[in-house]
DNA sequence: CGCGAACTTGATATTTGTCAACTAAGGTGG
DNA sequence: CCACCTTAGTTGACAAATATCAAGTTCGCG
């Protein structure tokens, strides 16, 4: 399978071929974490800059009231913390919700990066902004949609980010989280949570048995969760104008 | 009263004299847009950058159904869109709230400052990540908090970021937008942002007349919102360690 | 003074949360 | 291979938070 570092920022940047051996060089030699460790906690100051390389990873802060909030799931080709040379201090933790592989690359080679590649470094702004979008999205997506729209809308974005990495097929893609998780995600319990993907189930809109979601009907999906990709800033086909 | 853009860029990086004078000169020659206007529009590809210099203005998305979402306040000293040089398409709006004056600073120039000006870029992608935690706390606000907390935490945060550009004193600001704008902030009806503004009111935690928000009791709002600054990454007192 | 926008209030509907039980599924040791 | 055990998923009854609708009321401004 090929490398989905590479794969991502080839939708930001348009890269060399010695561009695209240096992301593979950087993000060689993997280790694993279990399901639902942290791989950051909250306050560190991280030596090393983490990129997943395979599972499912999140972004999360918990508050007094023990209540989490998911902010953002990390999926193969993204990075957690490059914004720690910046701000310094993690100002949230990132903890897997299954096993990941993870590669550790030491600051001095972002340092080397950002002064010698200077597609690469704008690939990883570009990767950033994305992010940034990403985040908004999620914003508008709990404040004004219901929990049933909300989790259509989380579901559509999964297919099209883990397509960009070559981790789903053009309807399906594994999902090894619990209900759980998605609920800390969607800002809604449990119980609710799984209410909502009933009705979806119900609606014929998504199948999720075994770890696996299946779309059987991309468009419609996309038409009941308002779904319009343009958010994710991607270059090309997966950007989803295929929906008309 | 001084820069806005340098006195919040200070807070994220070491400026120079040199490094100032070109700030300050970027931020001259504002122009006055009126309320409830767009400074920018969802789908537009701007050829300037946008620097708030005085008033409030927004990121929002309105959805199919009309309802609107407010991602961001943008405040003197905010970049609008230094993003759009790597995204390309603005994937949102930018309005005012209130009246605003806005400086549009030529591509150009940004490209020059990216060139030759290592410590501003170095402190414009700390703006922009600092810009990204904050989205982030917002996601937590939303999805875990009530409305009275949620509201409670958004004065506290507010309080913070313009007394960084001097623009709140030690316990008041200039808080002119509506009701209506707040409640489309939090992902609440106006109806039920009235409400809960009326239990903070009751509760002696802040008052809110004519346009100035008043906290009585700044280490007692915080209390009550859970607020903890350090998602703003601020070096200096006004991170909050003063709470305890 | 009057007009329109913003704010406030009450009654009621809908969405979401809470609690507590129950069922299904996966993993482990005998 | 099965018995057990733990975790995840499901259900129902009820409570709390929030939305909706419709009617006032106040405020700023010309």
């Amino acid at each position: 399978m090929s490398n989905p570092l590479v794969m991502k920022l080839e939708h930001g940047a348009c890269l060399t071929d010695a561009d695209r051996a240096f992301l593979h060089d950087l993000s060689s030699r993997p280790r694993r974490v279990a399901a639902h460790r942290d791989i950051i906690p909250e306050g560190e100051r991280p030596e090393d800059v983490h990129l997943v390389m395979e599972g499912v990873a999140c972004r999360y802060k918990i508050l007094p009231n023990g209540r989490r909030q998911i902010m953002a799931f990390l999926v193969p080709g993204d990075f957690c913390d490059l914004h720690v040379a910046l701000l310094g201090l993690m100002d949230h933790s990132i903890g897997t919700s299954w096993g990941c592989t993870v590669v550790d690359i030491p600051r001095a080679t972002i340092d080397n990066l950002t002064a010698h590649h200077p597609r690469i470094t704008r690939a990883l702004w570009w990767a950033t902004l994305v992010d940034e979008a990403t985040l908004r999205e999620w914003l508008v997506n709990m404040g004004q949609r219901d929990a049933d729209r909300q989790m259509a809308h989380l579901f559509c974005e999964s297919l099209v980010r883990l397509q960009t990495v070559g981790r789903a097929s053009e309807d399906s893609f594994e999902f090894p989280i619990s209900q759980a998780d998605l609920a800390d995600v969607l800002g809604i319990t449990s119980v609710h949570a799984n209410r909502a993907l009933q009705d979806l189930r119900a609606k014929g809109l998504v199948e999720w048995r075994s770890k696996r979601v299946q779309v059987p009907n991309v468009p419609r999906l996309r038409a009941f969760a308002e779904f319009d990709p343009k958010y994710l800033h991607l270059k090309g086909r997966e950007s989803g104008d295929k929906q008309a």
